[in-house]
RNA sequence: GCUGCUGUAGCUCAGUCGGUAGAGCACUUCCUUGGUAAGGAAGAGGUCAUGGGUUCAAGUCCCAUCAGCAGCUCCA
């Protein structure tokens, strides 16, 4: 007999030859329908699986996972992928499997397919799949040795599988198929117990993909789906990929006037427009000012930098594809360095088009003098290299530390007074790929709100504490309430990390203590750490359920080390200092760009670029409408009156349209009384009030920066994100 | 960078079989002078992304380039 613990802790016995399908039938009929898979211990199996296959302690620990489980909906997400994939290969010839994981909210299926699919094929897959689901037969396991496995996957023509057969799971004994009628695949599994469990299913979208992510591999086509247990809650998961779409920063700023990406300017190069640049000067003011209170020192740095300079922080040549190509001062500055790139090349260069590099750079003013008279590769590229040391060769910047570094070193530093906080909103260029960028949220030029700190080895953790709660200030002051910390750790067992084991011992210590002490939910990832530090990185959640990574905090051993940075000590030796590297915001352009869809654009009154809008009832109350205009201007509100002959319906359907959080409605008798009908964007009327006391209570709006409303409507909460789950090998 | 899709007025989009360009909104002018989400009229606005090609004829078909979108790969 098999003693099996259920989670409300009792302990039943069964049969040797019992499964969590058995185990719900001894229960009751009706949870034995309702049962789609079991979690034993921490795995997820089949209804049907042996329990006495399970390892682990005795009693064996069992829940059933009926359709309220989001662990079940992952098993029935994987399910009908099986059916997805049973589909097309029903309607095409010739296709190849890859992999059909699930992903948040649905699944995808790659496939070597030589048609080329497209949405107008989605509805013929749809059908034949809603034909499988009708017929609703099992998924079927059975597990076959190596070899057997091998050549079933050669008879299914599943070369694919056959690879990674070979290869991935060439420690693997034995392997594992389901069987759902002819369709038989190499799974893992689990699976649901028939086709007929799936009461909703949607086929999303097609990309293309590559055979284990390797960009020269096959290409593949990515089929996209989704399934539930409820038409229902697909319908509310559809709907809130609609709310996401209408929130799109790309629609709302180009509809509102808040940024703009040009062709004619560039690629990933946005435009302020003057609204979006309201939104984001008031973003810097109010960080610069809570700064300066914190004790940073601004500081600006130039957007070029010497080669040498990158070199120093080794960024140049590491990052070469991803920056902008060097600046060259002298004609031949690119030819000398593409003609160094070229003898560095494994084939190098032959005699003749060494000749032409030659003579070309001659022509372009190259002094060939010393480089003919050396022989060896070593001895061109050193005689290369020192022509391009003597000419000057400029990065355009690509990140802010090195200055910053710079800035430390221009000077002797006493531990008397460390820290050293030095901040700049500093605009760096980084050649992105062009199937990277995306909208204002992943551009070429963006501006970070960048710091760096130099501190001794003992300040790290009030520092990083005075960091952590910057960070907090900053994200709650623009109503981002709901996020968590993710604290990357290095994986202690790797040897490429810089900076003393006692160092990093402290540092992990001192980050850990703090985010204790803070109170925050945060996660450690070990093996996540940048190779010069550990970090801590902001994940927020947006108010319609989506996460998205915003501010960062950086510890940094190595650049120390590289610019050589030194501080005197209570000693009157010279010590190294830490550099902590921090971004609240990260970049302004994605920090707005996120921003816009967290507010779907109805900025709160202290960020709104348009305050007040008043609308005058006819041009008889134009006066007073210009007049209210400069009382509230010179109240610091940004304010504009809205002249045209059109009526008042007209006016206040453009001001909330624009989605203005307050009109001024004023007509003669508003002038006559000097009040004014306010209206608020979101109540409507609010009534007649004195002038002066809206401006006392606009202006207290403001100040405390309050935030009254985030959500158009009550958009549905995404479900916590469930990892990308495997069911493959 | 790779795979696929897309590019028509400031915006959103129609444009049939290849036969010489259309709507709504926005804009300008005029009329209207009003009480909380669209008053009326007229006008202006386009080398159909760019460059080639096929054709008697190209917005429409083909090729290249540029740009955008989705995904992959990448992100100091």
């Amino acid at each position: 007999m098999l003693q099996i613990s259920l989670p409300d802790g009792t302990i039943v016995s069964h049969p040797e030859d019992a499964t969590p399908l058995s185990v719900a039938e001894s229960i009751g009929s009706r949870l034995a329908k309702a049962v789609i898979a079991a979690k034993v211990g921490d795995k997820i199996v089949d209804a049907t699986f042996p329990l006495r296959n399970f390892s682990g302690p005795t009693p064996i620990p069992l829940r059933l996972l009926t359709d309220r489980d989001p662990e079940a909906l992952d098993v029935l997400r994987h399910s009908c992928a099986h059916v997805m994939a049973r589909a097309v290969m029903r309607l095409y010839p010739d296709v190849s499997l890859a992999f059909g994981p699930t992903i948040n909210n649905g699944y995808y299926y790659d496939f070597f397919l030589p048609h080329k699919l497209s949405e107008e094929d989605f509805p013929r897959i749809e059908q034949e799949m809603a034909a499988i689901i009708q017929k609703g037969e099992p998924f079927e396991q059975f597990s076959l040795p190596r070899e057997d496995a091998m050549a079933l996957c050669q008879d299914m023509n599943q070369l694919l599988k056959v690879e990674h057969i070979e290869t991935g799971l060439s420690s693997h004994e034995s392997l594992g198929f389901y069987r759902q009628g002819e369709f038989v695949d190499l799974c893992r599994g689990p699976h649901i117990p028939d086709a007929g469990r799936i009461k909703a299913f949607k086929l999303m979208s097609v990309a293309g993909s590559h055979w284990k992510g390797e960009v020269n591999g096959p290409h593949l086509q990515r089929l996209y789906g989704t399934a539930w247990f409820q038409p229902k809650d697909m319908q509310a998961y559809l709907e809130q990929l609609e709310e996401a779409k209408k929130r799109d920063h790309r629609v709302i700023g180009k509809k509102l006037g808040l940024f703009q990406i040009t062709p004619d300017v560039g690629q990933g190069m946005c435009l302020w427009m003057p609204k979006g640049a309201r939104i984001r000067s008031l973003l810097e003011d109010f960080l610069r000012r809570e700064m300066l209170k914190r004790g940073y020192e601004p500081v600006y740095s130039p957007h070029l930098g010497r080669v040498e300079l990158y070199e120093t922080s080794g960024h140049f040549p590491y990052y070469r594809d991803s920056q902008f190509p060097p600046l060259f001062v002298h004609d031949a500055g690119a030819l000398v360095d593409a003609w160094c790139r070229r003898l560095n090349e494994e084939e190098g260069l032959n005699a003749a088009q060494e000749s032409h590099f030659l003579q070309a750079a001659e022509i372009l003013g190259f002094d060939s003098a010393h480089y003919r008279k050396v022989l060896s590769k070593e001895e061109k590229l050193a005689s290369l290299n020192e022509w391009q040391r003597q000419h000057e060769r400029f990065l355009v910047k690509p990140m802010n530390c090195p200055h910053h570094a710079q800035i430390f070193k221009a000077q002797p530093r006493s531990y008397r007074n460390l820290p050293l906080r030095l901040f700049e909103f500093g605009t760096v260029y980084r050649y992105e790929q062009t199937g990277e960028l995306n909208g204002m949220l992943r551009v070429r030029g963006l501006t970070q709100d960048d710091a760096h700190i130099f501190c001794t080895s003992d300040q790290v953790e009030q520092e990083f504490r005075s960091t952590i709660d910057l960070t907090r200030f900053v994200l709650e002051s623009v109503g981002l309430e709901d996020y968590r910390v993710q604290l990357s750790l290095r994986d202690p067992k790797s040897d490429k990390y810089v900076g003393s084991e006692e160092n990093w011992q402290k540092a992990e210590a001192a980050l850990r203590k703090v985010l204790e002490e803070s109170g925050l939910n945060y996660t450690s990832a070990e093996g996540e750490a940048a190779f010069y530090g550990p970090k801590a990185d902001f994940m927020v959640r947006d108010c319609i359920g989506r996460q998205w990574q915003l501010g960062t905090v950086q510890l940094d051993y190595n650049l120390p080390e590289r610019f050589q940075l030194e501080y005197t000590g209570a000693d009157n030796k010279p010590h190294r200092p830490v550099m902590i590297h921090r971004a609240p915001f990260g970049s302004m352009e994605r920090f707005v760009g996120m921003l816009t869809e967290h507010f779907a654009g109805a900025f709160p009154m202290w960020l709104a670029p348009e305050q007040i809008r008043i609308c005058p009832l006819s041009e008889k109350t134009n006066d007073y409408a210009m007049e209210l205009e400069r009382r509230f201007t010179e109240a610091g509100f940004r304010v504009t009156t809205d002249l045209r002959g059109a009526k008042v319906q007209a006016k206040i359907r453009d001001a909330q349209l624009e989605l203005i959080p307050y009109m001024a409605v004023v007509g003669p008798r508003e002038a006559e009384t000097e009040t004014i009908a306010l209206r608020d964007r979101i109540e409507g009327e609010v009534g007649t009030k004195p002038v002066a006391e809206i401006l006392a209570m606009l202006q207290e709006e403001v100040s405390t920066r309050r935030i009254r409303q985030t959500a158009t409507r009550s958009a549905p909460q995404a479900e916590e994100p469930l990892q990308t789950t495997s069911h493959e090998y």
